[in-house]
DNA sequence: TAATTTTGACGTATATTTGCGTCAAACTTA
DNA sequence: TAAGTTTGACGCAAATATACGTCAAAATTA
Protein backbone atom coordinates (compact mmCIF):
# COMPACT_ATOMS: atom_id res chain seq x y z
CA UNK A 1 0.00 0.00 0.00
CA UNK A 2 2.58 2.03 -1.21
CA UNK A 3 2.21 5.11 -3.64
CA UNK A 4 -1.03 5.95 -5.64
CA UNK A 5 -2.27 8.31 -2.83
CA UNK A 6 -1.70 10.89 -5.38
CA UNK A 7 -5.58 10.50 -6.10
CA UNK A 8 -6.44 11.75 -3.10
CA UNK A 9 -5.85 15.02 -3.78
CA UNK A 10 -7.74 17.63 -5.14
CA UNK A 11 -7.58 17.26 -8.88
CA UNK A 12 -6.62 20.57 -9.64
CA UNK A 13 -3.61 20.16 -7.66
CA UNK A 14 -3.03 17.14 -9.32
CA UNK A 15 -3.00 18.58 -12.51
CA UNK A 16 -0.66 21.46 -11.60
CA UNK A 17 2.06 18.98 -10.17
CA UNK A 18 1.42 16.86 -13.24
CA UNK A 19 3.07 19.92 -15.10
CA UNK A 20 5.69 20.89 -12.76
CA UNK A 21 6.43 17.21 -12.91
CA UNK A 22 7.18 17.44 -16.57
CA UNK A 23 9.39 20.60 -16.02
CA UNK A 24 11.09 18.85 -12.93
CA UNK A 25 14.17 17.91 -15.64
CA UNK A 26 16.80 19.72 -17.02
CA UNK A 27 16.70 17.71 -19.98
CA UNK A 28 12.84 18.62 -20.91
CA UNK A 29 13.98 22.31 -20.10
CA UNK A 30 16.38 22.53 -22.51
CA UNK A 31 14.46 20.73 -25.08
CA UNK A 32 11.45 23.49 -24.57
CA UNK A 33 14.53 26.27 -25.01
CA UNK A 34 15.44 24.53 -28.23
CA UNK A 35 12.22 24.23 -29.98
CA UNK A 36 11.53 27.77 -29.21
CA UNK A 37 14.81 29.13 -30.30
CA UNK A 38 15.66 27.00 -33.04
CA UNK A 39 13.66 26.55 -36.23
CA UNK A 40 14.97 23.16 -36.56
CA UNK A 41 12.98 20.81 -34.43
CA UNK A 42 13.95 17.73 -35.79
CA UNK A 43 13.77 14.78 -33.38
CA UNK A 44 17.52 14.16 -34.32
CA UNK A 45 18.63 17.81 -34.12
CA UNK A 46 17.03 18.04 -30.57
CA UNK A 47 19.08 14.45 -29.54
CA UNK A 48 22.25 16.30 -30.55
CA UNK A 49 21.83 19.91 -28.42
CA UNK A 50 21.32 17.47 -25.61
CA UNK A 51 24.21 15.05 -23.24
CA UNK A 52 21.95 11.93 -23.74
CA UNK A 53 21.31 9.27 -25.47
CA UNK A 54 19.20 9.23 -28.55
CA UNK A 55 16.49 7.10 -26.87
CA UNK A 56 16.82 8.72 -23.67
CA UNK A 57 16.07 11.98 -25.65
CA UNK A 58 13.18 10.50 -27.24
CA UNK A 59 11.87 9.78 -23.93
CA UNK A 60 11.68 13.41 -22.80
CA UNK A 61 10.13 14.17 -25.95
CA UNK A 62 7.68 11.51 -25.31
CA UNK A 63 6.83 13.03 -21.95
CA UNK A 64 6.41 16.73 -22.83
CA UNK A 65 4.12 15.42 -25.74
CA UNK A 66 2.14 13.42 -23.39
CA UNK A 67 1.51 16.08 -21.28
CA UNK A 68 0.69 18.64 -24.41
CA UNK A 69 3.24 20.90 -24.41
CA UNK A 70 4.28 20.05 -27.60
CA UNK A 71 3.38 18.34 -30.51
CA UNK A 72 5.03 16.25 -33.47
CA UNK A 73 4.18 16.44 -37.02
CA UNK A 74 5.72 13.37 -39.34
CA UNK A 75 7.06 14.17 -42.69
CA UNK A 76 8.36 11.02 -44.33
CA UNK A 77 11.10 9.32 -42.05
CA UNK A 78 11.55 12.25 -39.89
CA UNK A 79 9.14 13.62 -36.86
CA UNK A 80 9.29 17.20 -36.37
CA UNK A 81 8.40 18.16 -33.31
CA UNK A 82 6.95 22.15 -32.29
CA UNK A 83 5.81 23.61 -29.03
CA UNK A 84 2.18 23.76 -28.39
CA UNK A 85 0.94 27.37 -27.84
CA UNK A 86 -2.26 27.20 -26.37
CA UNK A 87 -0.75 24.59 -24.17
CA UNK A 88 2.26 26.87 -22.96
CA UNK A 89 0.05 29.49 -22.25
CA UNK A 90 -2.53 27.20 -20.26
CA UNK A 91 0.67 26.30 -18.56
CA UNK A 92 1.56 29.91 -18.04
CA UNK A 93 -1.93 30.83 -16.55
CA UNK A 94 -1.88 27.90 -13.81
CA UNK A 95 1.24 28.57 -12.72
CA UNK A 96 0.67 32.33 -12.37
CA UNK A 97 -2.13 31.73 -10.74
CA UNK A 98 -0.42 29.21 -8.50
CA UNK A 99 1.95 31.54 -7.11
CA UNK A 100 -0.35 34.52 -6.85
CA UNK A 101 -2.64 32.48 -4.38
CA UNK A 102 0.49 31.90 -2.24
CA UNK A 103 -0.96 35.71 -1.32
CA UNK A 104 2.37 37.00 0.75
CA UNK A 105 1.52 40.58 1.63
CA UNK A 106 2.05 41.69 5.23
CA UNK A 107 2.65 37.65 5.32
CA UNK A 108 4.54 36.74 8.72
CA UNK A 109 4.56 33.62 10.49
CA UNK A 110 3.98 34.40 14.33
CA UNK B 1 26.59 4.55 -16.17
CA UNK B 2 22.80 5.27 -15.25
CA UNK B 3 22.03 8.47 -13.81
CA UNK B 4 23.99 11.51 -12.38
CA UNK B 5 23.48 12.73 -15.82
CA UNK B 6 21.76 16.02 -14.56
CA UNK B 7 25.20 17.83 -13.73
CA UNK B 8 26.02 17.82 -17.61
CA UNK B 9 23.56 20.46 -18.10
CA UNK B 10 23.60 23.99 -17.60
CA UNK B 11 23.77 24.97 -13.45
CA UNK B 12 20.48 27.49 -14.38
CA UNK B 13 18.75 24.73 -16.51
CA UNK B 14 19.28 22.65 -12.90
CA UNK B 15 18.40 25.07 -10.27
CA UNK B 16 15.09 25.51 -12.56
CA UNK B 17 14.38 21.98 -12.59
CA UNK B 18 15.23 21.20 -8.93
CA UNK B 19 12.41 24.15 -8.16
CA UNK B 20 10.18 22.70 -10.31
CA UNK B 21 10.89 19.01 -8.99
CA UNK B 22 10.24 20.88 -5.21
CA UNK B 23 6.58 21.54 -6.80
CA UNK B 24 6.03 18.31 -8.80
CA UNK B 25 3.75 16.86 -6.14
CA UNK B 26 0.15 17.91 -4.82
CA UNK B 27 1.00 17.16 -0.70
CA UNK B 28 3.86 19.85 -1.48
CA UNK B 29 1.48 22.24 -3.35
CA UNK B 30 -1.32 21.52 -0.84
CA UNK B 31 1.53 22.71 2.13
CA UNK B 32 2.69 25.74 0.33
CA UNK B 33 -1.10 27.06 -0.20
CA UNK B 34 -1.84 25.67 3.59
CA UNK B 35 1.24 27.79 5.18
CA UNK B 36 -0.06 30.61 2.99
CA UNK B 37 -3.67 30.80 4.32
CA UNK B 38 -3.79 29.49 7.43
CA UNK B 39 -2.23 31.35 10.53
CA UNK B 40 -1.37 27.97 12.02
CA UNK B 41 1.88 26.39 10.50
CA UNK B 42 2.08 24.04 12.86
CA UNK B 43 3.42 20.46 11.92
CA UNK B 44 0.95 18.34 13.49
CA UNK B 45 -1.90 20.89 11.75
CA UNK B 46 0.00 20.83 8.58
CA UNK B 47 -0.55 16.86 8.59
CA UNK B 48 -3.87 16.71 9.57
CA UNK B 49 -4.53 18.70 6.70
CA UNK B 50 -3.39 16.49 4.40
CA UNK B 51 -4.15 12.51 3.45
CA UNK B 52 -1.00 11.05 4.35
CA UNK B 53 0.52 10.14 7.57
CA UNK B 54 2.24 12.28 9.77
CA UNK B 55 6.14 11.21 8.87
CA UNK B 56 5.58 11.70 5.03
CA UNK B 57 4.30 15.14 5.26
CA UNK B 58 7.67 15.82 7.73
CA UNK B 59 9.32 14.48 4.86
CA UNK B 60 7.61 16.83 2.38
CA UNK B 61 8.06 19.84 5.00
CA UNK B 62 11.60 18.77 4.82
CA UNK B 63 12.32 18.54 1.17
CA UNK B 64 10.31 22.11 0.93
CA UNK B 65 12.85 23.30 3.69
CA UNK B 66 15.31 22.07 2.12
CA UNK B 67 15.40 24.32 -0.84
CA UNK B 68 14.31 27.43 0.78
CA UNK B 69 10.58 27.79 0.29
CA UNK B 70 9.96 27.24 3.44
CA UNK B 71 11.09 28.10 7.37
CA UNK B 72 10.83 26.33 9.98
CA UNK B 73 11.04 27.54 13.94
CA UNK B 74 11.46 25.65 16.75
CA UNK B 75 9.06 27.06 19.86
CA UNK B 76 9.25 24.22 22.77
CA UNK B 77 8.18 20.71 21.20
CA UNK B 78 6.00 22.54 18.63
CA UNK B 79 8.09 23.61 15.53
CA UNK B 80 6.25 26.36 13.38
CA UNK B 81 6.39 26.42 9.43
CA UNK B 82 6.34 28.80 7.73
CA UNK B 83 6.82 30.38 3.84
CA UNK B 84 9.88 32.01 3.11
CA UNK B 85 8.53 35.40 0.91
CA UNK B 86 12.43 35.95 -0.42
CA UNK B 87 12.14 32.21 -1.90
CA UNK B 88 8.66 32.36 -3.16
CA UNK B 89 9.39 35.61 -5.33
CA UNK B 90 12.55 34.18 -6.40
CA UNK B 91 10.63 31.26 -7.61
CA UNK B 92 8.46 33.23 -9.16
CA UNK B 93 11.19 35.45 -10.93
CA UNK B 94 12.86 32.36 -12.27
CA UNK B 95 9.09 30.71 -13.42
CA UNK B 96 8.38 34.29 -15.06
CA UNK B 97 11.83 33.97 -17.03
CA UNK B 98 11.44 30.92 -18.27
CA UNK B 99 7.93 30.83 -19.61
CA UNK B 100 8.92 34.32 -21.12
CA UNK B 101 11.96 32.60 -22.71
CA UNK B 102 9.56 30.78 -24.80
CA UNK B 103 9.08 32.89 -26.92
CA UNK B 104 6.05 32.00 -28.78
CA UNK B 105 5.33 35.48 -30.51
CA UNK B 106 4.88 34.57 -34.21
CA UNK B 107 5.81 30.50 -33.22
CA UNK B 108 5.47 28.55 -36.01
CA UNK B 109 6.36 24.79 -36.82
CA UNK B 110 7.33 25.06 -40.42
C1' DT C 1 9.00 12.72 39.02
C1' DA C 2 6.16 10.14 35.66
C1' DA C 3 3.25 10.19 31.76
C1' DT C 4 2.15 12.53 27.60
C1' DT C 5 2.96 15.23 23.50
C1' DT C 6 5.47 16.57 19.54
C1' DT C 7 8.96 16.16 16.57
C1' DG C 8 12.62 14.60 13.27
C1' DA C 9 16.06 10.91 12.26
C1' DC C 10 16.43 6.38 10.55
C1' DG C 11 15.34 2.26 8.10
C1' DT C 12 12.59 -0.24 4.74
C1' DA C 13 9.50 -1.59 1.04
C1' DT C 14 7.33 -0.39 -3.14
C1' DA C 15 6.75 2.71 -7.17
C1' DT C 16 8.50 5.67 -10.46
C1' DT C 17 12.07 7.97 -13.13
C1' DT C 18 16.11 7.95 -15.78
C1' DG C 19 19.25 6.27 -19.20
C1' DC C 20 20.26 3.38 -22.81
C1' DG C 21 20.75 -0.80 -25.98
C1' DT C 22 18.28 -3.40 -29.36
C1' DC C 23 15.10 -3.96 -32.82
C1' DA C 24 11.71 -3.66 -36.56
C1' DA C 25 9.08 -0.53 -39.43
C1' DA C 26 8.90 2.98 -42.81
C1' DC C 27 10.86 6.00 -45.76
C1' DT C 28 15.02 7.71 -48.83
C1' DT C 29 18.56 7.25 -51.70
C1' DA C 30 21.95 4.87 -54.62
C1' DT D 1 15.99 -3.58 -55.55
C1' DA D 2 19.54 -3.01 -51.97
C1' DA D 3 21.68 -0.22 -48.60
C1' DG D 4 21.36 3.45 -45.52
C1' DT D 5 18.43 6.75 -42.38
C1' DT D 6 15.37 7.93 -38.97
C1' DT D 7 12.26 6.88 -35.74
C1' DG D 8 9.56 4.96 -31.79
C1' DA D 9 8.37 0.71 -29.20
C1' DC D 10 10.15 -2.48 -25.92
C1' DG D 11 12.78 -4.14 -22.19
C1' DC D 12 16.28 -3.80 -18.69
C1' DA D 13 19.21 -1.94 -14.83
C1' DA D 14 20.29 1.60 -11.70
C1' DA D 15 18.90 5.73 -9.27
C1' DT D 16 15.21 8.35 -6.90
C1' DA D 17 10.91 9.30 -4.97
C1' DT D 18 7.13 8.04 -2.09
C1' DA D 19 4.92 6.32 2.03
C1' DC D 20 5.16 4.83 6.49
C1' DG D 21 6.54 2.36 11.00
C1' DT D 22 9.59 2.72 14.80
C1' DC D 23 12.25 5.10 17.93
C1' DA D 24 14.56 8.38 20.95
C1' DA D 25 15.05 13.18 22.31
C1' DA D 26 13.10 17.27 24.21
C1' DA D 27 9.51 19.80 26.22
C1' DT D 28 5.08 20.00 28.47
C1' DT D 29 1.68 18.51 31.66
C1' DA D 30 -0.25 15.89 35.51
Amino acid sequence: MVQAKTELFDSKLRDKANLFKALSHPARLQILQFLSHSKKCITGDISEDLPLGRTTVNQHLKELKDIGLIQGHIEGVKTKYCLNPEKINELKSLITEFIEDLKLNNYKCS
